[in-house]
DNA sequence: GGTGCAAGCCTTGTGTACAAGTTAGATGTG
DNA sequence: CACATCTAACTTGTACACAAGGCTTGCACC
């Protein structure tokens, strides 16, 4: 049951129903899942372990907002990852390479409809099906943990989206494993990595005004407060 | 707390006091910690997220026993994350290269002494510590992660020890940070990698007599039951 | 002797009670 | 009115109690 709740948990805030920084209380979990506190906090624990929430003692459970240079790390983490699965992997065969075809039609899909939300959990997901498409279990979840991780700090730093630009970008990756040139792909994600940290609004670190506004924004509030 | 009680636990894991597939009892973990099953439990629980231990329902929690296809994908996943690290990192500085030195050191004397766990330890801390050394922590976590996976499958699989010629093959991947050459470090380390791996005695799965044993082998004992 | 069954012990799973600490708000005081 | 202080409500931290299911061992029966 609480890798359900973790599951739930999850999908919200990777999804942008839960904005990183919100308090995340375990009466009100406990209350929405119809459980005790023990199971929600279990699966919060699970959560810190993959650095998407994390507790402050007797204050309460907080969703991430990565700091700049956690954001930075975890890019730099993502290039490593995945400019070293494509070039140790070989080349896609045809399951594999239908599979990414259909992403990408759902990644247009998603462009047309408009939906902001859905559109940048695709975006990260494309990064993790590839790697998924590899058939390596180990790699595809690290490769899952670091882009929820980038999920929050898109929602915290990227206010417009470069999402389109992302596509064209994800287009071109897809199109290199297609043809079977696992080189060409490597360095063409190493670029669009690069790109879209590029095209962060990081505000200045040494900007005394960022960490006030941390400080006093404390809890925007999970959601409504039922009856 | 829970976190040094995971911390502890881990230690002994990796360090061979704890063999594989050892039943971990929360009762006894709670007493030795003189704590609740409730902390015991949480540590186990992160340590389940790091596929360290697995729990059987109502059975009991488990050192793992990496099957042979999670041990190959795991030393895939790691030619993947530390090819992907050497070559998308900038040549190590002074100080990061006296502390690589110093490893190598260590390993030499630990060679010379002939503890073999303490060996097998420092055998995977190397390639953990040369990502630390990059300064870059999710990345240094993710390897961490997968090193004491590592262990797990050598303390399984590897009953002889390759470890002169792994030492030997860590001198080379250290020349050649040392020399600044990333490109032929993150080679060196692909081979050294494919070779650790190739030298495994990893049964073949398709002999039925593999599989009963591990199911009659149920608990080894954690440790001695005294008081 | 062999076999099936059942009771008791031991395991984890989950809920609950209380302890310790933080925060916000009311209240009294200058 | 401004400000310090104290109290009350709410947070997580930890221990504990009980529930549910699995394994072992002893016993009855064939």
């Amino acid at each position: 049951m609480p890798k359900g709740i973790e599951k739930t948990l999850l999908s919200a805030i990777v999804e942008g129903r839960i904005a990183p920084g919100s308090r995340l209380s375990e009466n009100q979990l406990a209350e929405a899942f119809h459980v005790s506190r023990t199971l929600v906090r279990e699966a919060l624990t699970r959560l810190e372990t993959r650095h998407i929430v994390s507790v402050r003692p007797r204050r309460g459970w907080f969703v991430n907002r990565p700091s700049a240079e956690e954001a930075a790390a975890v890019f730099a983490a993502r290039r490593a990852v995945e400019y070293g699965f494509l070039k140790t992997s070989a080349p896609f065969g045809p399951a594999q390479i239908e599979r990414l075809k259909a992403h990408i039609a759902e990644e247009r899909a998603a462009i047309d409809a408009g939906d902001k939300a859905q559109l940048t959990y695709l975006m990260g997901d494309f990064h993790c099906r590839i790697i998924a498409l590899g058939g390596n279990d180990p790699l595809a979840e690290i490769m899952r943990n670091l882009t929820a991780r980038t999920i929050l700090i898109s929602l915290r730093y990227q206010p417009a989206e470069g999402a389109l630009a992302s596509h064209r970008d994800h287009c071109g990756i897809a199109g290199a494993i297609i043809a079977g040139d696992m080189d060409r792909a490597a360095d063409l994600s190493l670029a669009h990595l690069e790109e879209v940290e590029a095209g962060l609004r990081i505000p200045d670190a040494r900007d005394p005004l960022e960490d006030l506004r941390n400080t006093l924004r404390l809890d925007p509030a999970p959601g409504g407060q039922g009856h």
